[in-house]
DNA sequence: GAATATTTCAAACGTTCATTTCAATCGACC
DNA sequence: GGTCGATTGAAATGAACGTTTGAAATATTC
C-alpha cells in the first residue's frame, strides 16, 4: 500500500513544486479542466506524484486553496496600512484597498485568487469552508462599517445591500477581467493603480451610503 | 459525407429539443463539463443528432448563446417599462432594472445568462463575438447616461469608473450567487424584489455619481 | 554498510467522452 | 407504390484523463 502520503506538514521538495505548479494550473483552467499530466509536467515530477503526495487530484486543490487563501491574507490583511485611531472612512477604505490588493495585484496572489473567483461561479466541495472561513468574517466586518458609517436609523436591510455594494464593485475587476480587458479598457494592475481605483470606491461608496442612509430617514433632498 | 447540417434555419423538432436541452445543461455544468450524451438524453434524441444537426458540440453551443442573448435582450430590452420623455435618472433606473431582471429572473433568461457569467469567468471562443455583440452597446449607452448624470465638467475616467459601478452592482448577484446564498442571504429572484433592488442600486449610483462628481469639481463638502 | 523506509519512475488500467460510421427508417413527391 | 433525400439509431473508434501498480532508485537509520 504506497496510499499513505507522507505526515500531514512534511514539505518535500517535489511537493512544494507541486503545489506550485498546481496553483498555476487551477487558476489558469479550473479544477476540472486542469490536469494532473499538465501539473506534474511543470512541477518537472512524475504523474504518480500527485497520487503519493496528496491522494488524488481533489486533495491537491483542496490543499492549494487553503494555501491560497493564507498566503493572500497574510500578504494584504484587511486593516492594510491602517492608522491608529481610525475614523469609518478609513476603516472602509482599507477595507477595500486591501480586498482589491488581494485581488488585482500581479504577483502569486492574484493568481491564487482566480481560483476562488472560479470556486464562486462553478462551486466545488471546497466552497463551502471558503465560506465559513474567510467570507463570512470578512463581509462581518464590511457589515460593521457600513453599518457604522450609515448612523443609527439605517434599516439593516439597507445596510446589507450597502456592504454588498462594496463587495460587488471589488469583485468586479476579477469577475469581468476577461470582458474588460476585450472592451479596450485598462484593468489596475500597478500599486498605484490599484491604490486610486481603492480611492474611487470608496468615494462612490460613501456617497451611495450617504444618500441611501438619507432615503430612509424620509428626507426627500436632492 | 453526412456533415452538412439541413439548411440553417431549418428547425425541426429534435433540433429544437437538442437547443433547448443544450441549454440546460450548458447553463448547469459549463461547456467543457457538459455532455453531449446528456444533452441528448434528456432531448431524447440519438448521440448522433448533435453531429447530425449541429457539426459538433461547440457549435451547438454558439448557437445556443446566441439565441440566449437575443431571448433575454427581447425580453428585458435595456429601456424596459421606460417612460415617455424619460429623465436621466428614468434610464438610469430602466437599465439597471431591465439588467438585473435578465440576469435574476428564475424564468428560461437566468438559465440562459449563467452561460455568459460562465463566458466572463472562463472565456470560450464566444465571448469575443458576444462582448463585440452586445456587451459593449449596452455599456456606451449606459456610459452615456452616466456621463450626463455627472455633469458636464467631470472627468472621463471617472464617468467610466462610475459605470463599471453600476455593471458591477447588477452582475455581483449573478457571479456570487453560491456565495450569497451560502452566507445565508436572500437572493431576489421575484419580480417584486428585483425591482426593490433595481431602487436600491439606482439611489446608491445617484449618490455615488453625485460624490465623485463633487469631488471632481474640487469641493469638500461632506 | 546492511537493513529499512521513503520517494520516484515508466507503464498500464479502466473510464469517460466527442465524434464517426453505416445501416435502418421516415416522408414527400412523382 | 416506388424512389430518393432527410433523419434517426445502435455500435464502434480513438483520444484524454485520473488513478494504480510494482519495481527501481534514493535517503535514513542503526
Amino acid at each position: 500500500m504506497t496510499t499513505a502520503p507522507a505526515s500531514a506538514s512534511s514539505d518535500s521538495d517535489t511537493r512544494l513544486r507541486l503545489l506550485a505548479a498546481a496553483a498555476e494550473v487551477f487558476a489558469e483552467h479550473g479544477f476540472r479542466a486542469a490536469t494532473v499530466r499538465d501539473i506534474c509536467t511543470r512541477a518537472e515530477a512524475n504523474i504518480a506524484a500527485v497520487h503519493y503526495h496528496f491522494g488524488d487530484k481533489e486533495a491537491l486543490y483542496h490543499e492549494v486553496i487553503e494555501r491560497a487563501v493564507q498566503a493572500a491574507l497574510t500578504a494584504f490583511p484587511p486593516d492594510y496600512g491602517l492608522p491608529p485611531d481610525p475614523t469609518a472612512k478609513d476603516r472602509l477604505h482599507a477595507f477595500v484597498h486591501s480586498f482589491l490588493l488581494r485581488v488585482l495585484t500581479v504577483e502569486k496572489t492574484s493568481v491564487l485568487m482566480r481560483m476562488l473567483t472560479r470556486e464562486m461561479v462553478e462551486p466545488t466541495a471546497a466552497l463551502d469552508r471558503l465560506v465559513e472561513k474567510v467570507q463570512r468574517p470578512l463581509f462581518r466586518m464590511l457589515h460593521g462599517i457600513v453599518a457604522e458609517l450609515s448612523g443609527p436609523h439605517t434599516p439593516p436591510e439597507t445596510v446589507l445591500a450597502c456592504s454588498q455594494a462594496v463587495v460587488a464593485q471589488c469583485l468586479f475587476y476579477k469577475h469581468a477581467e476577461h470582458v474588460i480587458s476585450r472592451m479596450g479598457h485598462r484593468l489596475p494592475a500597478t500599486p498605484t493603480e490599484i491604490a486610486h481605483l481603492a480611492d474611487q470606491i470608496t468615494e462612490f461608496t460613501l456617497g451611495g451610503i450617504e444618500r441611501r442612509a438619507r432615503a430612509s430617514r424620509g428626507d426627500r433632498t436632492s
